[in-house]
DNA sequence: CCAAAAGTGTTAGTCCTACACCCATGA
DNA sequence: TCATGGGTGTAGGACTAACACTTTTGG
């Protein structure tokens, strides 16, 4: 490393680790993956997965090694976005080390298999885990907290919510995803109206599904309009 | 450090910077706060304040330590929230430095003075500094494209807009931070209404104040509440 | 009185909500 | 034909945009 960058009592460098909080909705419910730590410190705890930012990636580049390397998900087909820094110089008994948080978003994905270090991983419903996520390793509770957060807002002005769906969906299923996400009904008819009202939001794609009883449903996939306007307001709760 | 850090040819630590992104509202523009750098690398270039994280520091303390260093402004009285993480393995000549970008907003605030560091600072109207943004160091100029994307998305559905009014305001000097912001007229009724009928956006003071010419107005505070809603959209525009 | 800015009222149109109703399928 | 979920229609109310109008100040 050049020595023109400063080194002082002042300033030290420090480890750079990328953690993910990676969503997927099943079931009707909103569900994390969280690992168990195989390594000190905080062995054996909860936590979510995640590592260290090797020499010649990029922060996302880290971020999508991890999650293949840690969840065995291939990150290609999924929402991925940087929710923030997390560098108190406490947070890490090991020393400074400073993660950069990432936000997943996925369809149901396969329950992850043993062989990898994702045999350790398992989803919980976040619904559940009030109690456990104050147990999570480091400040992963706070991570986890912040990922909900904005998880919540972007899903009223953006079109993030299809990243939960797979390759082609129905409308009732995007429903469903807002309905778990917001913990609250929605009517069908308005829903549907709304969805279809934003241009660029959906894209028929001129197939159907059968549903396990009633009539076949329209399939969509995701359209190119990311930020809705006006927003998909949640009702006034 | 301790050794159970990893070490190898993939990971090495890295140098933490923080760089902020400075805005105010003057003369009915937008402006944020560049420093001519006086040091290697990129001597002389344009580049937004910011430096090296200390050992015993949050990153948020370091922004504040910055914004008094570089820019001689007292980051209690104004808003701070991160934006994200840059770490783009060869963002910076002089090796891995990941930079954590700070947006920041205050009401007009004091030019900055000679003596300190501060004195490298200037005031820039964004709305000029299209070509001269391709000139800013390292990857400024997507920070700063990222920091105002940022504000554009949270003038509609969070109260941040009073962050660039002072202690107490008139509605007509918040409607004038709107219209800089979205460059758009408002309707001075139709605005007064809205933010009126949020419950919580602004908080009479009871006071008036005095335009150069015309009927006093009424000044008013911050409220209580953040998030907006239903948002204040921007027209069809 | 006039100009300028604050603040109120009104109206026509749009959007939203709630809910009734029809459609297509499997059993 | 029944149950189930997909999909359409519609009436009342809420919200909005546009703009006319009144109020209060300094000159």
């Amino acid at each position: 490393m050049d020595d023109w960058l400063k080194d002082s009592d002042e300033v030290k460098p420090s480890w750079i680790t990328v953690d993910l909080a990676i969503f997927t909705v099943r079931a009707d419910q909103l569900m994390v993956l969280l690992v168990e730590r195989g390594l000190e410190p905080f062995l054996g705890r909860s936590a979510l997965p995640g590592g260290y930012v090797q020499k010649d990636e990029t922060l996302r580049e880290g971020a999508l090694r991890e999650l293949w390397e840690e969840a065995g998900i291939n990150g290609r087909q999924l929402h991925l976005e940087q929710l923030g820094a997390y560098g108190d110089p406490d947070r890490d008994p090991r020393g400074r080390v400073v993660t950069i948080a990432y936000l997943a978003l996925g369809p149901d994905l396969p329950v992850p298999v043993g062989g990898t270090d994702a045999a350790r991983a398992f989803w919980t419903p976040v619904a559940e885990l009030t109690e456990v996520a104050e147990g999570l390793a480091f400040d992963h509770a706070v991570i986890l907290a912040d990922a909900l957060e904005e998880i919540r807002r972007k899903f009223e002005y953006t079109a993030v919510a299809t990243a939960f769906c797979g390759e082609s969906f129905t409308l009732s299923e995007l429903r469903k995803v807002y309905e778990a996400i917001w913990g609250q009904r929605l009517d069908p008819s308005n829903f549907r109206r709304k969805v279809l009202s934003t241009s660029g939001f959906v894209q028929s794609t001129g197939e159907q599904r059968l549903p396990p009883t009633g009539r076949p449903a329209a399939l969509y996939r995701r359209g190119s309009t990311w930020l809705l306007s006006p927003p998909l307001l949640r009702g006034v709760g």
